[in-house]
DNA sequence: ACCGCTCAGATTGTGCACAATTCTGGAGGC
DNA sequence: GCCTCCAGAATTGTGCACAATCTGAGCGGT
């Protein structure tokens, strides 16, 4: 069933797909997800079925597929009857976040160091070529640029690394910390610093034994500190605490 | 929109799911899971909308997207249009599933070594309560319920650590290495054994450091290393492998 | 003024019918 | 004998219509 003996018809056997048909709906999901990075669609933005559907030009049940996939992946909410909401995580989340960020990617960092040297060439290639697009973007002053590509490195070392599965783990977790950044994100504060980039891949590059991975978890740690995460659990305590020192104008 | 203010009518709040219809496709979901996981349908088995709409007793629609949020946590294979089967996790994705699954509880572990000691006392219940269950099941030679318990272990130690981010992560580990268990399992294997379990919770109460963690470490490589995880990449060459000492009978 | 009630409009949820595709078994030609 | 081709059956994919539920505004009572 599974399996094609040599001598029969060489069909075409399609391939899997995790659950996103791989045209319409991926392109959707790429789409969304990329507005909710670069926060042309903030936390807590209402994600109507019916917009939606007409904005990307397909039918209702389409749109419905890929917020349930979006919901699976914890960047929209679904609340039941009332709808799909870009997700507006909690600072515990984001702090969680973080946490699993730092554990998933100390250990591809660790790989990447483990790997025989010199590297092979077209893996340099590849970090530079993204280097290079980092650096353009920053001198374009390309905000939205910054942060898919930002993203994509991280991704881009995830998948040298050679496990598809910590990738894909990583995936998620990209997508939800560039979630907690719209939601978190001070007022005077500057994006993932390609700064930081340049000098990971360096020190990749330049073998000395642990450096890179320090780098790495200093760069999460940073940009996390880069948040605030005060307690602010409901909206009801904030209330209280901005009228406390009113000076009670009657 | 998303805050209430005090005064206002304190009307129930629908909690936000996270994709899955609580009582319904819940239900189904770990339904199948379990089945997956105890090896009532093993890997390639191909899984029609319609019977499984008849077994559990709902619309083909309500099992389509159960089979969907299955499919994202790669549980299930989605080809269009022939259809859902379990998966069948290459040697190369078992291998990286447990990889993942070191990484991540070995930080579960290092963050529960940490806790401050003593160990609060509902912890310290939890754990001992479970463990009666495992002996109880191993006693009974119930070997779902092991399976089932043995799944639970792991995704209690990860609760209790305090990072659900880290433990829905882990949902999904653990899920994908039952199937790795069931797709390249020995003949002549036993299930991850119950003794572990119960060293481990010993390791935990008493706090010599390091010691559960790395007691985790050897538990997860004993259950990867009774798999057989030999090249096979395809039944193509499988056919030859099993043909290649036959006598010719002509 | 404030609170609660009710009703229209909008939005989400679900079953159903039909279209599209694949699978099966058998007839026919080489 | 073996391969190819071709209906018919079975299965998956999709749009549509309607039901269920929520939102917000208006209205009357206290």
């Amino acid at each position: 069933m599974t399996t094609a003996s040599p001598t029969k018809t060489p069909r075409r056997e399609p391939r899997a797909r995790t659950g996103a048909r791989s045209s319409a709906e991926a392109r959707i999901v790429r789409s969304i997800g990329e507005a909710i990075a670069d926060r042309r669609l903030p936390p807590g933005t209402k994600l109507t079925e019916e917009s939606l559907a007409e904005a990307f030009g397909v039918s209702r049940e389409r749109v419905r597929k890929v917020l349930l996939l979006l919901a699976q992946r914890r960047v929209v909410t679904l609340i039941p009857n009332r709808g799909a909401f870009v997700a507006k995580p909690t600072p515990r989340e984001a702090r969680e976040v973080f946490e699993a960020r730092r554990i998933v990617e100390r250990a591809i960092m660790e790989r990447l160091e483990r790997l025989p040297r010199p590297l092979p060439a077209d893996l340099l290639d590849r970090l530079r070529d993204h280097g290079a697009l980092e650096d353009a973007a920053e001198r374009d002053a390309d905000r939205k640029a910054m942060i898919r590509l930002s993203g994509q490195f991280h991704l881009l070392l995830a998948e040298v690394a050679g496990n598809a599965t910590l990738a894909g783990i990583l995936t998620d977790l990209i997508d939800r910390s560039s979630l907690a950044i719209a939601a978190f994100e001070r007022r005077s504060s500057h994006t993932c610093s390609a700064d930081d980039h340049r000098r990971l891949i360096a020190a990749l590059i330049g073998n000395r034994p642990g450096e890179a991975t320090a780098l790495m978890i200093d760069h999460l740690d940073e940009v996390e500190r880069q948040l605030d995460l005060e307690a602010k659990t409901d909206a009801r305590i904030d209330l209280k605490a901005i009228f406390a020192d009113e000076p009670e104008p009657a």
